[in-house]
RNA sequence: CGGGGCGUAGUAUACCGGUAGUACGUAUGAUUCGGGUUCAUAAAGACCGGGUUCGAUUCCCGGCGCCCCGACCA
């Protein structure tokens, strides 16, 4: 395995390759490393504290709407995965399957779940008798396997970690209120927590929901202009319900079959956290998510006594502990000043605080935000609420950075012109009447690699009359179109 | 699945048909500490199998593994 470089050296610079940029940054900010299994990761404390976080406000959502987690097996008979026809196709190439167990070869194969529908569904169908059973809502956390032929650290390893939805409901008007409600747990998690303005929409019929009706998903923009699908949830209609007998007697006694949803968003997360905020010096964490939001950094110097500037950075930390601040104290004095700020900095803890021989002398505290590396210099007296301030400005300036990055990324085109010449020079999101037809979407794709990614919410309904950016067919609705990670 | 590359201390690399060298990291002790200090000492290494050879980490064959690029892809 090739193997990463743990050396002192600076990062390579985001702007010069970002993929080696990524790399580094996920290795050295100590997310995760290489596992001794292809195309697995193994995520470190720090990692998985991200992941932590976003468990646990996702899941503050969906038990304040009712949904109740559950846990399915991980191995799944091939016969129930073969159920639906259209959603077996689409794994199927990407299965890990277990023949052999306990020394002998398996009557039936079990495949590795890359994802619950038909396990849990062929239970739903017992759950659910009557219309009094619905809605039916649970989630379960858990690992899922797709064996990728390419892998990347969190935004596609063979294994990953998500929460996966999945809801039974008697119609489709309330599941699809269920749908929208679900991707709407995403975005607000995205802007909110993670302060990155995404796009949200409806995919179109070539990158939908192996067995979905129809998918909805959000989409981040990255830095070199490419797409992030970072969360998506499915009407999965009646296809699974009437394969799998999910259907219900109605307050007539008739058999109903169920409307059902699924939505999930994994540990990609987190690489979509790194790419969008992260420079040159490495993460960049905003302050909700962040795991550490302020680290007290103790500054030693011979001149200096030490050990009160020690015990004053400890207390410091403690009285932000007590505001509910998650704050480190740095003590180390063995390594220099300059390693251990960059330490810091490449982990993405939001605020540093500095004290030293200085800060004791003149009672004020050095305060460095890790989004601008700007310092400044607060009163000692007023440490919490300052280092407060600057948290919450540290989380809306970058999102505010996000929706500009979004903005400057988003171009538009009325031609087939413009839009190669976007994706050849300098790649972005574009926004461009289209067709909408499956054969145009493989043609555009096969000469520009690029997608439609969504049409976005507020554009479902529009109508306008023009033609196709690429076929020239008539066009009613202007889709986002990207190339995808 | 196609193309390419690589398997040497914890990591990254070098040389070599006959004592495997360096850097980072680690340990110990000093030194230094307001932006990756400096020094000394130490521990630590050839993917597996076969072949050629007096002798293979080196050459050959096979296997296994990983990485990169492309196609594919939630």
């Amino acid at each position: 395995m090739a193997a990463p470089v743990y050396e002192k050296k600076a990062l390579t610079k985001k702007s010069e390759n970002i993929a080696d940029w990524y790399h580094d940054v996920v290795l050295r900010a100590g997310l995760a490393e290489y596992a001794d299994v292809k195309g697995c990761m193994i995520i470190k404390p720090h990692g998985y504290a991200l992941w932590e976080h976003v468990q646990s406000v996702l899941d503050a959502e969906f038990k304040a709407d009712g949904v109740r987690n559950v846990y399915f097996p991980l191995f799944i008979p091939m016969h129930l995965l073969q159920k639906e026809q259209e959603h077996v196709a689409g794994f199927s190439p990407e299965l890990a399957v277990v023949t052999h167990a306990g020394g002998e070869e398996l009557a039936e194969p079990l495949a590795i779940r890359p994802t619950s529908e038909t396990i849990m569904y062929a239970t739903f169908a017992n759950w659910v008798q009557s219309w009094r059973d619905l809605p039916l809502k649970t989630n379960q956390w858990c690992n899922v396997v797709r064996w990728e032929k390419r892998t990347y650290p969190f935004l596609r390893t063979s294994e990953f970690l998500w929460q996966e939805g999945h809801t039974v409901h008697a119609d489709e008007a309330d599941a699809m209120d269920m749908v929208l409600r679900a991707l709407d747990w995403y975005r607000a998690f995205y802007e909110e927590e993670f302060a990155i303005s995404p796009y949200v929409g409806l995919k179109s019929a070539g990158e939908k929901f192996a067995g979905a009706e129809r998918t909805y998903s959000v989409e981040l923009v990255l830095p070199d202009g490419k797409a992030l699908q970072a969360a998506t949830s499915h009407y999965l209609g009646t296809h699974f319900a009437s394969v799998f007998g999910v259907n219900y007697l109605d307050a007539q006694g008739a058999s109903q079959v169920a409307h059902q949803t699924s939505w999930g968003l994994s540990t990609r997360s987190i690489g979509g956290l790194v790419l969008v905020h992260g420079d040159d010096s490495g993460l960049v964490l905003p302050p909700r998510a962040a795991p550490e939001q302020v680290v007290v950094l103790a500054v030693g110097s011979k001149s200096s006594d030490n050990a009160h500037v020690q015990s004053e950075a400890a207390n410091i930390a403690d009285e932000l502990k007590h505001a509910g601040i998650r704050a480190v104290v740095d003590t180390d004095l063995l390594h220099s000043l300059g390693y251990r700020i960059n330490e810091h900095e490449l982990r993405g803890v939001p605020v540093r605080l500095e004290v030293g021989a200085r800060e004791l002398a003149d009672g004020k505290i050095t305060a460095v935000r890790r989004d601008t590396l700007t310092k400044s210099s607060v009163n000692r007296s007023d440490i919490v609420t300052d280092v407060q301030t600057l948290l919450s400005d540290i989380q809306s300036s970058l999102l505010e950075r996000s929706e500009k990055l979004k903005r400057e990324l988003t171009k538009e085109a009325a031609t087939w012109e413009e839009f190669t010449a976007i994706m050849e020079h300098g790649k972005a999101f574009i926004r461009a009447p289209w067709c909408e037809r499956p054969e145009c979407e493989a043609d555009i794709k096969a000469e520009t690699k690029a997608t439609p990614r969504v049409l976005e919410l507020d554009r479902i309904d529009e109508h306008i009359e023009t033609v196709c950016v690429k076929c020239g067919e008539p066009a009613h609705r202007r889709w986002l179109f990207a190339q995808s990670y």
